[in-house]
DNA sequence: TATGAATGAGTCTTCATTCAT
DNA sequence: AATGAATGAAGACTCATTCAT
């Protein structure tokens, strides 16, 4: 990408920013058009190849930016908790996930969608990769109900995550996403996996 | 589509099926190519065209195909046992898929696939609907543990959905599926859940 | 390319060669375009690019092919006449240019050009260079005139092209190119320098 | 062009001729960007549109430049030596483009560029032929060694300036420039023609 | 029935040119 | 005078679709 990129003023930068993640987020890299991306950012198709020079650049660029910008949102909410336990960890995952979407609100998509068009491509994953391995390291430090072992703690980690995005796409999709709406949805799910493990052991 | 279709003998047929399924399963619909398709079924691009006068149409198609194949599935795999516990439910559901896998292995994939792109897209879901009806509607009959109301049913119904394709993708991914190994991966996510429920009530 | 170009009828795949070295020999690669090309050949965009893959490719492919086929000409002009008078073999080499350019008005123009982008570019030259090292292998076994050395023998022929370069260039320019206007006009460059070796030595 | 060019102090006008001729001249006229000849000149793309009002009006500047700059180098060779000996004037003005080439070293190159792109183009050479025609004038009133008709001086003398752009060409390819070389290494060939009429007729 | 050559609308990308600062 | 962000038309290339055989 061009730096000058950076020079631009802020609203400028997000409004492209969070129009290609948008536009990305629903349809991938190969079917995302750089017409629609363009159209949605009200910006001319030269200035997107100036600042990106190409379909490809844009895409590496959102992947980077938006990973580490997940990154700096969960790590604020995080502050001074580290050992949380699992279940608020969980929730405070979802809490770093609705700012992100206050400021771009198809980032999580967007990244879900890397995750899997990326398994396939030939994009620089790494950044994506360092926010996982961050959300991994968390996860290990975690203190666990006691009756949870730390494979279960993945299994049922996993699963969030699969319902956080659920969540966000449906709210998006009709138009009602707002953070306090996604919040409130995944809270819902996070506590039924709770219950198990209220009161002590499971037998 | 061309009738004329079924005309053809049942190779020949499940040949181009099984071929424009996996392209769909693996690109979605947008990314698929027909090059791509008739390479994988040796036919030529007319012929493909003859049958199914367009991609929308050849994709049209093969969800209706699909989605009543894995409805026979998966009633033939019920057959007298409508009331089945809940975890037996899982099990037999995830017999069915892969006994649809064993026919067209990458089947399962792309009717997730055809869920997410048909979100946005204009195709006609409605023998898919059919086949989430049934699922439904036989999941309300299930018999669940004492302490399991529906709608946590519902909940872990949806999340061994995911587990299911997540397993399909893996197994496909790296060629190493067989409709056995496809049951017992998934079997172990069946009793990860289930054994929160046995013995009885848990609080 | 792609092979199946050569399953085409000879009237299509000249038509489409000759259209291109036209455009090419006019325009250079970099401002040629395939627009033009697919106009002056009367097919369509689709059509270049199955056959060729890409405009560099459609070039590469003509560098080649018109290096061989002026190679074929020249070759075929020279057959059991190896050890020609040096001038001799200068008006060989004209008639056999005006042999290809019956075929391809063009070509001479075309390769001519080559030599020039090509420095700078990242084409394959080597089958213009086979036809440049024939050419000097050629001139290496001329018998000379009495008082020329190789040197001069070199320098009258690198001079006798750009004459060629020229005379084609112009004919073609004002549309009055023939196979025989250009040899009877180069061939009076010839004897101008045929003049300084006749009758023996000179000092 | 915009006559305020002239208020810049001569050495930001010799940058930017410089730059520009240099980028005309290795590219040509459709394949010269003006990205990069601003980048070469180290000004901004609104100073040189400010300028010359266009790419094209830049180029057609630089032809009038350029021929204009030539001849009154060629002038002041031949200043009070009109008739001289057509080796003599040969010479001449391989040191007379020696002289523009101190100042800008592609400008032999780039008028040579000019009359092949033009050939096809709509730019007014009237400058440049005005140069041509003074050459002429020049070779019409030589001195002409005794065997040697007009018609073999005019042969010749345009030979020779393939020789020369040939060997402009070459230097400036490899960065061996410098006025003194390119002057050698002509009057090598000029006196390869030389040799023929030394000593009186050639028969 | 079956083929694949041929088409052209649509997409990515470049670059001369404009204009607010 | 000088900058460089912004524009959009033009060019390379792709791919679903058609059609003669």
């Amino acid at each position: 990408m061009n730096d000058k990129f950076w020079d631009l003023n802020k609203s400028k930068q997000d409004n492209m920013i969070g129009s290609a993640v948008k536009v990305f987020a629903l349809n991938g890299f190969s079917h995302a058009s750089t017409d629609e991306i363009v159209a949605e950012a009200s910006v001319s198709k030269g200035l997107l190849f100036h600042y990106f020079y190409s379909k490809a650049g844009l895409y590496s660029f959102l992947i980077e930016y938006c990973a580490r910008f997940a990154l700096v949102e969960l790590n604020s909410e995080m502050r001074r908790k580290e050992n949380l336990p699992f279940f608020e960890f969980e929730r405070a995952i979802t809490r770093a996930e609705a700012s992100s979407m206050r400021q771009y609100p198809y980032i999580t998509l967007f990244l879900d969608k890397v995750r899997k068009d990326g398994a396939t491509g030939e994009q620089d994953l790494s950044s994506l990769e360092l926010y996982e391995d961050r959300l991994r390291e968390l996860l290990d430090c975690c203190i666990l109900p006691g009756s949870m072992i730390l494979e279960d703690a993945e299994k049922i980690s996993s699963m969030l995550r699969l319902v956080r995005t659920d969540t966000a796409a449906s709210l998006l999709r009709n138009d009602s996403f707002t953070p306090e709406r996604y919040t409130a949805a995944v809270a819902r799910s996070v506590s039924f996996f709770e219950q198990f493990y209220r009161g002590g052991p499971v037998i």
